[in-house]
DNA sequence: CATGAATGAGTGTTCATTCAT
DNA sequence: CATGAATGAACACTCATTCAT
């Protein structure tokens, strides 16, 4: 118990901990279809029915995973804009934001994986905030490309949401391989021509 | 009944073909890990046991599935490549590839989803043409890719085959997502500034 | 076809045979409950469906298994005991009708298994003719037995169907693991002490 | 609830008690190909699929129950040769075994079936600690046969092993069938002449 | 908090059986 | 005569879920 009363780490919490990270990476390996309670629990050190005190449904769970990883997906990306000088250019935010879910797919694996997919596996199984949450990253992505595309960085002539997910359909794909995130995040610079990369 | 006797459409090989449909949908729709055989069969009017008249097991069936999503794949490209004149550029046969992948995207959705992941989610279901197949697909992409580099049409910076997963990535996402096959295509050439198509 | 317009050797017949022959052979290795009508039809060059032109169900085919198999082996009991002399004693029956059934047992397998089981795996299969057959057998064995008894050549204590299926019993578990019924024979003989046969 | 705490009658070590019991009945009735899971929990008061909580599957099941019946009839075998006064006869011991064996058959039924057969139906079903019960068993056999043998209670025509057999067969036969164990013990003891036993 | 024990619906698969061809 | 094709019931087994302890 902290000095102060509340265990931020209370032995509750840090359960709940082990079985999202479980479930994460049991997500990662076998996919949501693929992923029974009894592996998460077994890989939380647990028995499957203990899960339920900690979660009502294994629809829940998979929600709570979906959530934390584009949360915290999210929270790169902030980290990534902000560190940057404001005055910086447009094709260097979006070079920064690339890698920024480079860095979040390696990272954070199976959390990710859900973010671009029109139809995710999971899809009825995220709840309200999941769907909210993804809707403000994909916004955030709009407006760095739309914003590169006004600077001429990037060609203007797709809308701006098509490449938006080509460049997530992209990166998700090497980034899920387990490619290098700065490896990526070159390739993906020279290849659009973005500013600041070597011409071919 | 043919004039000659054979009935190259016999009702086993309509059935079969039924079925394989069923399993490609069900497939894109579920994945691998989340098709049931009792889905597949209903969807195609059977009964679940009768499935096994005309496939050995789940398995071989969902082989069966990607190894005809990926010759059809190739055929796709075969003929693209073949109907471009002789002389044309590095660029040019690129481009014609990417049509084609993302047209057999849209025609073949999940029989052609596993073609670029590293892992598919059904890598041990896969047989050994399969492999040989897709081993195919991949090394025709990576000299599609090579000579654009060559020829200046594409950076040069990232390795061939990390610009070919990206490339495919890419498309297969948006493709998956419904995306029209000319949209997704000359968005696609326009972002890398494939000679030919108007700059930004 | 023969010259006299009956041919016993009719293909028909000679399928049912086979089909009779593989039955008894996989009854041999897998018992009756594990044994499958495909396998059957299998072993015999037929597809499964065939096998219902030659008999009406599955139960069928083992009670004419069964039947045939009893069949033959009362054959073989009244060939061993009309090729004895007349004047032959009750213990000289006995020994001959030991030897009839140990060869029986060996050269029929599964067949004779049933025989002597109280309540045959197969009871319920077995036809009215089959257990006709087998009172007749058992009932021709407790008058061997009651004579060898009278003659003082086998001890009386026991009632004579209890001797009887002692003996059933101990042949059938030895023939069936395949001991040369010879060897069955004499080995049985000499502890029984049966006049004849060396003493220990 | 014990008195220590521990109860060694738990719910659970009950349960499992009542799944082997009512294998080992639908294994005497239906044999071992015969048996279904189905039969066996609805005979246990149970569900099926509850029986994979306390066993991993039908294989160790099944081999849970042979196992277990062959201790308990090696356990029988020990108390009724260590109840002998130590300057018995061989023919004394050979018969106190017999009337064990025929207990032990008319108790365990199916549990004891498999003792003998030299290739049990379920053969591959058994485990190796099974294995070594087996032979155990057997070796004891063949001591307490030699050894009548040699003291000239039983004749030595028959090899030590095939004179087991052929007991083993006898008693099995007619114990399954449900005949009285001392009967049983002394028919046999007839039949063989053993000392002691009223001749002919 | 966590487990032991059970459930019912679901999974892939096999089987005896039928019947048009 | 025999096969190709289909069926429905059964099979062993898994899973998410519940609940008393």
């Amino acid at each position: 118990m902290a000095p102060d009363g509340t265990s931020l780490d209370s032995k509750g919490e840090r359960t709940r901990r082990r079985i999202l990270d479980a479930a994460a990476s049991e997500i990662a390996r076998h996919g949501v279809a693929g992923s029974s309670l009894r592996a998460i629990a077994a890989a939380a050190g647990l028995k499957t029915g203990s899960v339920y005190f900690h979660f009502d449904s294994k629809e829940q769970l998979f929600a709570a995973v979906l959530e934390e990883g584009l949360q915290r997906t999210l929270d790169l990306l902030d980290a990534a804009l902000s560190g940057q000088p404001g005055e910086v250019t447009a094709a260097g935010r979006l070079h920064a934001a690339i890698h920024a879910h480079a860095v979040a797919v390696s990272r954070l694996r199976a959390y990710t994986v859900v973010v671009l997919a029109p139809d995710p596996t999971g899809a009825e199984i995220a709840g309200a905030s999941f769907r909210d949450l993804r809707r403000d990253y994909l916004d955030r992505w709009t407006g760095l490309v739309t914003d590169a595309q006004r600077e001429g960085a990037l060609s203007g002539a797709p809308d701006a949401r098509l490449a938006r997910d080509l460049l997530f359909g992209a990166v998700n794909a090497v980034g899920l391989a387990g490619r290098d995130p700065d490896e990526i995040t070159s390739a993906v610079s020279a290849l659009l021509g973005l500013p600041g990369c070597p011409p071919p």
